[in-house]
DNA sequence: TTTCTGGGCCTACAT
DNA sequence: GGCCCAGAAA
């Protein structure tokens, strides 16, 4: 085997630098590779993994990689796929996709049918809802976000309702909470997010056949991105690697960004600990970014306590200066970056694929959205109002589940009344409560809902036409493609007449419905057509927004700085650089946060090649209103010898509020007069400043305690506050 | 009991 | 801007 490629891979081979060579001809025992940003850890995995095909003729599907997303596992898949051959037959994969594969072979040795569904979060509001109705608990007192993060963190940690500890009267409410939303599970024949790693590892640790079987299956063991594994992740990873110690683990420290989904950055600050004998190789050597990014980066990074220290370096000379820009809201903000889009376009002739623009919360695209849209500038947004969470492809897709596994009651819930066929709340209610309490399918309940006392009598009917319609559906399933089986459930449950309701929006969710059809079109291949249902659903609960970034398309990349790892831009607007977004409002009154937002901020800095821009605004809408905002702290230490004078319509960023002559001059959050502000200026006109000299009023805005104005001055543009700073009208 | 409407509340990051 | 709930009408 291995002939086709070998000399592809020797030709990678030659192309490694030292430490790279390192980590892929390090083949026996323990491995922990720290690769910085762009260190080209890419190349090395998959370098090290055709080698151990080619070199150590192990077989491909004794290999398991594990992945952040399912972008990256099929990058991988196909990288080394033209390597060697059989790259097909590796398991690579998610750690959460990972876990249902083994599952829907195994979850029967938990007592968990193999056909369970794949609870959301959106689902697991819903579940939990039903759960604080139960108990009798009030949703205001105890939200059940709240209570789902102390269930979500249990699970990371491996306890149960029975292990969890409890400390407080509040404790043993959520304990409470947690084993009756366990329970609703258990009906449904579900698994949340959680239990999938949860139950993957009690099924390594309760059966010893089992965990025989995969130990030897995945000789040797890879795991990408070890720094954002939890403790569920660590043992599953551990398990399953102890006995032939043939482990290899890559991250980054610095850049450890989701410890709010449960991941610690001490599974990789330990992992010498937990193996003594392991190779340590560090990748720093940049092939990405020039190096006033890298020393950029490094300036905020390097003031988080308690990081491995390392230093990325380029031998590339030269590159541009970071710009920083500070523009009066987040409209001029966003047509800012439109306006240098366009310039770099005219006069280096960059393509709009080139440009990502980066933000901390979902929200802030909707400035770049209208804007780009009014200008005719192409962009593709990743994740945001996501198409998956659009209210009539979640129907359709609940319609499937409750047709592929009729115990599910939140899939139950959602569909009952949609479209109205008069089954309100309280017989959803009955029926629901009907099922938990003899332990049957949702479904078969409704067939004799008439005998069940809590169910209204005029309900009887509509419940018993509902089952019949689901009834007649799950016996198309073996028959039907997905596709076809979706455009049965639109037909048969008269759901294109309750969508279109004549509104523009009523014919955007058909055509929703009709990309729903389209997706699913390619599990047609399948020839189990239950097999093609159950592969489907598992898919899109498990699929990551990026996972459907193609790189090659046209348009300027939206996307959020925690989806944005792994990618790579010739140009990058970091956008939103204020206290309160970056770092987080939350993490600023929690100061246990503060290390993860200089490392989201670092992570954004190093998706950068050539050219980095950092805005903020000067004032922001979110949230229903408009606030004055302070530039963000870490851009306080980046050095000025590193950053550019802004261009045209954007000023400087303002030094720290610290400096007794801002203090003086510029905005204040509470103004000198209550009353309300007459506008005292007016665009173009000439104005004069004590320090910054003459200047042109370029906009006045009247807020509720303010005049605040934009100013061209010699030195640059400013923004001030009309009713504090001193300016006189020449 | 269901359906419809308006007001109050909360608001990251995401497999 | 989205979700939940209260209150009124059918």
């Amino acid at each position: 085997m291995a002939t086709v490629g070998s000399t592809a891979l020797d030709e990678l081979l030659a192309t490694l630098n030292p430490p790279q060579r390192e980590a892929v001809e390090h083949l026996d025992g323990p491995l922990l590779i720290f690769a910085g940003a762009g260190s080209g850890k890419t190349r090395v995995l998959t370098a090290r993994v055709a080698n151990l095909i080619a070199q150590r003729k192990v077989w491909p599907d004794r290999l398991l990689a594990v992945t952040f997303t399912n972008k990256a596992a099929r990058e991988m898949r196909e990288r080394v796929g033209r390597l060697v051959e059989g790259a097909d037959r590796m398991w690579v994969g998610t750690f959460h996709a990972m876990a249902v594969r083994m599952l829907r072979r195994d979850a029967e040795l938990l007592g968990i049918p193999r056909s369970f569904t794949i609870f959301d979060e959106d689902d697991s509001r819903s579940a939990m809802n039903r759960v604080l109705k139960d108990l009798a608990l009030d949703p205001k007192r105890f939200p059940p976000r709240r209570l789902l993060e102390h269930i979500s963190r249990a699970k990371n940690e491996l306890l149960d309702p029975e292990t969890m500890p409890v400390e407080s009267r509040s404790d043993e409410l959520v304990r409470r909470a947690f084993a009756r939303y366990q329970e609703v599970l258990r009906t449904s024949g579900a698994l949340d997010f959680d239990d999938l790693l949860l139950q993957a590892v009690r099924l390594l640790q309760s059966s010893p056949e089992a965990l025989e079987r995969w130990r030897d299956r995945f000789r040797y063991v890879l795991v990408d991105e070890y720094q954002d594994t939890n403790h569920a992740q660590y043992v599953f990873v551990n398990l399953l690697a102890a006995e032939h110690r043939q482990l290899a683990v890559v991250g980054d420290d610095d850049q450890s960004i989701y410890s709010f989904r449960g991941a610690d950055v001490r599974n990789i600050l330990s992992f010498e600990k937990d193996y003594p004998d392991a190779k340590v190789v560090r990748l720093e050597q940049n092939y990405r970014s020039t190096q006033p990014i890298l020393d950029a980066a490094y300036r905020v990074i390097v003031r988080n306590p308690e990081r491995a220290e390392k230093r990325l370096w380029t031998p590339r000379a030269g590159g541009e200066r970071v710009v920083a820009a500070q523009l009066y809201d987040e409209v001029e903000e966003a047509e800012y970056v439109a306006d240098e889009i366009e310039r770099l376009r005219r006069q280096e002739g960059l393509g709009y694929r080139d440009v990502a623009v980066l933000y901390r919360i979902n929200a802030q695209s909707r400035a770049f959205e209208d804007v780009f849209g009014r200008r005719r500038i192409p962009y593709r947004l990743v994740g945001g109002i996501r198409f998956w969470e659009r209210a009539e492809v979640k129907d359709v897709l609940a319609y499937l589940r409750l047709i592929q596994n009729p115990a599910d009651l939140v899939s139950f819930a959602r569909i009952a009344n949609v479209p109205r066929r008069k089954i309100g709340s309280v017989t959803v209610e009955a029926v629901v409560t009907a099922a938990q309490a003899r332990s049957q399918d949702v479904v078969q309940v409704l067939g004799d809902a008439g005998a069940i006392e809590a169910v209204p009598r005029a309900a009887a009917r509509p419940l018993e036409v509902l089952r019949r319609q689901l009834e007649s559906l799950r016996a198309m399933v073996g028959a039907l493609t997905v596709a076809d089986l979706i455009g049965q459930v639109i037909e048969v449950m008269g759901l294109e007449h309750h969508y279109r309701d004549g509104s523009p929006q009523g014919d955007a969710r058909m055509e929703n419905l009709d990309e729903l059809r389209g997706l699913a079109r390619e599990y047609d291949f399948l020839q189990d057509r239950a097999q093609a249902l159950e592969q489907f659903l598992t898919e899109i609960a498990l699929r990551s927004d990026v996972d459907s970034y193609q790189e090659d398309d046209e348009g300027v990349t939206l996307i959020t700085l925690h989806m944005v790892k792994g990618l790579e831009f010739p140009v990058v607007f970091m956008v939103g650089m204020e206290d309160g977004l970056l770092p987080h409002s939350r993490a600023i009154s929690d100061p246990d946060q503060m290390p993860e937002e200089r490392r989201l901020c670092y992570v954004g800095i190093t998706r950068a090649q050539n050219r980095l821009y950092l805005t903020c605004a000067f004032r922001r809408h979110l949230y229903g209103e408009s606030r004055p905002c302070q530039p963000s702290r870490f851009l306080q230490d980046i050095p000025k010898s590193l950053l550019a004078r802004p261009t045209r319509g954007a000023a400087p960023i303002p030094p720290p509020r610290q400096s007794r002559r801002e203090q003086l001059f510029e905005y204040q959050t509470r103004p000198a007069s209550v009353a309300p502000p007459v506008a005292r200026f007016h665009a173009g006109q000439q104005v004069e400043h004590p320090i910054f000299g003459r200047g042109v009023v370029v906009k006045s805005t009247l807020t509720r305690g303010d005049e605040e104005l934009v100013v061209r001055f010699d030195s640059g543009v400013k923004i001030l506050s009309g009713t504090v700073a001193p300016l006189t009208v020449r």
